[in-house]
DNA sequence: AGCGAATTGTCTACGGGATAGACACTCCGC
DNA sequence: GCGGAGTGTCTATCCCGTAGACAATTCGCT
């Protein structure tokens, strides 16, 4: 059983972080669907051929790196909470809040959402995994207890999230992480009592 | 003669990239002296075994990635000139100065001198590179033909660009380049009246 | 439309670099 | 003076990256 090849190892990993790296850099450059895939291995200085041992082209590199960065949004969002801990958002602070300080560390990722040819998907996908988060990993209390349609709450205060990412992004990160932080707490608090982690 | 192990491969250039990009990260992260050769390796995914193949210790690492830094600078300021062609301080414009260019695309690595505990010798030797540069590819024509010992000249103008970069960074790029630059050239118009490149 | 250049996707054989692991040693905090 | 972490060196193994060829397709240009 041991004789498959891996599909994983530190190597390959390695060689894959490297040409997403490179893709991520050259559609800032030259727009997604003007990038090819010998472009991808001259600027990351690997041999054309051994693109084609990890990836079956472009798409495959494109949709393996965003998946990836989503995924990695996903893990990193529960991490300061205690799984069925309550927390109220009126003592909510920065630290505990590190989304967005994922999104800050991968800002060469994240910034893809203001170029136009960008990578496929990733307008479509990133709110709607910030929507998924919301849905699997928190529940949430109104203020008073006011009842409402806990699926809408949830997306609409997930899409509310998801437009202040993007002006943040947009505007460069001109804000800066704690002062973000503070502003999206800010307006947590005027709607929300409290939520609790349930689980990754 | 083709018996010896090449010191230098695309494979041995990328990988000793990776670890020169990884040890700039941690210098910003904590400290030039607080990095260990483990960090090194754990930030790239690389084993601990590979970097001693490619260096003796991080002294020797932090060497080459300075060498190779400083001597890409030398390389880069010269390419948009003829050799021996005279150049205009009065026309002089944005595509024609590309050592800033050069320090803005490697700002990552520029970055490191706003840091204390930083690269060894990038503190000394950015300047001296700068001169260097000054003395060696370029020779200069005061306004009027105004008499000067050029050495001092060169000196004093290096190392009057070299105050304005280090503001530059220091102020984290809030100036555009195109704007740097500009206010470089009005500098440079009020004591140069030509200048010719003379070679590499 | 039609040519030549560039890119693509696939394949092969080769070898060099990356790997895991062990070892003795130094250094430092407790 | 103990234990843990990092260092520098060394082995043996082998996987991943390499160069190169190939036909097919697409692109840029006139």
């Amino acid at each position: 059983m041991n004789s498959d090849k891996a599909a994983t190892s530190p190597r390959r990993d390695r060689t894959n972080d490297h040409l997403k790296s490179a893709l991520t850099k050259l559609i800032k450059e030259k727009g997604f669907h003007a990038v090819t895939v010998k472009d991808i291995v001259d600027y990351a200085a690997y041999n054309r051929s051994t693109f084609y041992a990890h990836y079956q082209d472009k798409f495959e590199l494109a949709e393996d790196l965003l998946t990836s960065m989503l995924h990695g949004l996903e893990i990193a969002v529960g991490q300061p909470y205690v799984t069925g801990q309550k927390v109220y958002t009126e003592k909510l602070n920065v630290p505990s809040f590190n989304i967005v300080a994922y999104i800050y560390e991968h800002r060469d990722f994240f910034e893809l959402i203001k170029y136009g040819d960008t990578l496929p998907g990733l307008l479509a996908e990133f709110p709607q995994t910030i929507l998924k988060i919301y849905r699997e990993q928190f529940t949430f209390e109104t203020i008073n207890n006011i009842p409402v349609n806990m699926d809408y709450f949830k997306r609409y205060t997930a899409y509310g999230f998801y437009g202040l990412v993007l002006n943040w992004i947009r505007q460069d990160f001109k804000e800066s992480k704690e002062a973000f932080i503070h502003e999206v707490i800010d307006l947590t608090k005027t709607h929300m009592y409290s939520f609790k982690y349930v689980g990754k």
